[in-house]
DNA sequence: AGTATGAATGAACAAACATTCATTTAATGA
DNA sequence: TCATTAAATGAATGTTTGTTCATTCATACT
């Protein structure tokens, strides 16, 4: 054998050379592998082996950047929620007002949209939906965002009904009845893939919306 | 001392005396014991040493007659799907037929009555629903229990709408909705029941059915 | 090139877990 | 009253879990 300085090529299991990435960058990393194990294993199920194996890191690096395992999953809610909650405010922020058809228009197709309704966060919503009876955290942080939408959506609402000078409507009765439509709809999507697609769940909170207020949509 | 036979009574934690009981007795009282667990710790909390001793048994008893807590679980959640199917049926089997109005009432009454709503049940019901996505029995008996819910309804809804004669009324869809919001109402009423109460989801819920059927409901 | 810093690693550990099974004892019939 | 049966018990077991921390090494600065 000539002058061959590689130390002998024989197939080894090519160690993965360690590299160093600014914290933040490794902790949405670990969000995000989160969110993958708890969709495809479930919460119970979510184990730091998991977790750190899903994001091509080490075992203790979730505790490195994230303290502990509960921290870790508030985290994960914490952001899911947050982008949710950013994408429906894009829509029903107080300031921009295009026109109130076109609003409700962009919220229905915002909530029925490819990335709401991917498998991967409606597992986790709902993941945390059935803990959130038993641990105050995830109850604090889900509620906090439901009561959000509930406000936005009936100013919405309301005005609409101002607008289009409907009778015998209540903003704040058609909002919790349309939130609990798209909450319901999301689960039969989730649970019952075969028996409604996202084109039926969409024809059926549009017309949710067509009986309450007709003038608006189409 | 005189002549006390009994062995020195110094308050022992009064052993409790052992029993012996049937088993499906035995069986029945794990499963109220772990619908109890489950409310109070969330599905991922609750063990077997919880649920046993929730149950007032000791700890090998919960594999003895179900012999796994895989399958203690399974039959817990096919337990309260049975409870809530049966009672559905009670209501809108094919042969009972007091009147269609009647039968709205009643189905309405039923899905937000105190059983049905009340937080242990809640918490079960919503608790597997978010581990049905990994777990395929959980799917399967949630799924099923969902598809005999819509067929019936879908049945009711149908021959309202014959006998009403109402027009452009598609009764899957009107279905798939009522159920998708009895469904949002229900983890309304778990997650945050500050903002929603059983008797203003009754509200919501009957409106759904008023401007669908309203000849058949006040 | 040499050194200092702290991010990354993974073996090791203690706690918690479901499950097993030898033992106990209530219930039944002879 | 005693023997038989099997339900009930809980200490023991082996596995899995989250967490720790001594060590390694990529990176940046001198």
């Amino acid at each position: 054998m000539p002058t061959s300085q590689t130390p002998t090529t024989v197939e080894q299991p090519e160690k993965k050379r360690r590299q160093v990435r600014p914290r933040s960058e490794r902790r949405q990393q670990l969000i995000d592998a989160t969110i993958r194990c708890i969709a495809a294993h479930g919460l119970s199920a979510t184990t730091m082996q998991l977790v750190t194996r899903e994001a091509g890191l080490s075992l203790g690096i979730a505790n490195l950047h994230f303290r502990s395992k509960e921290n870790l999953l508030t985290e994960t809610l914490r952001h899911v929620t947050r982008e949710y909650n950013e994408g429906l405010l894009g829509i029903l922020a107080n300031d921009s007002l295009p026109s109130l058809a076109a609003t409700l228009e962009q919220l229905l197709d915002f909530q029925l949209s490819r990335g709401v309704t991917q498998r991967q966060k409606m597992a986790v919503w709902f993941a945390y939906y059935g803990e959130a009876g038993a641990r105050p955290v995830y109850q604090t942080i889900c509620s906090a965002s439901d009561r959000l939408a509930a406000r936005k959506t009936e100013a919405l609402f309301e005005a609409i009904i101002s607008d289009g000078q409907y009778r015998d409507r209540d903003a704040r009765q058609l909002a919790t009845g349309y939130l609990a439509l798209i909450d319901g709809l999301w689960l039969s999507l989730l649970v019952a893939p075969r028996d409604l697609n996202k084109t039926r769940a969409k024809t059926v909170a549009r017309a949710y919306l067509q009986q309450a207020f007709p003038k608006h949509i189409a």
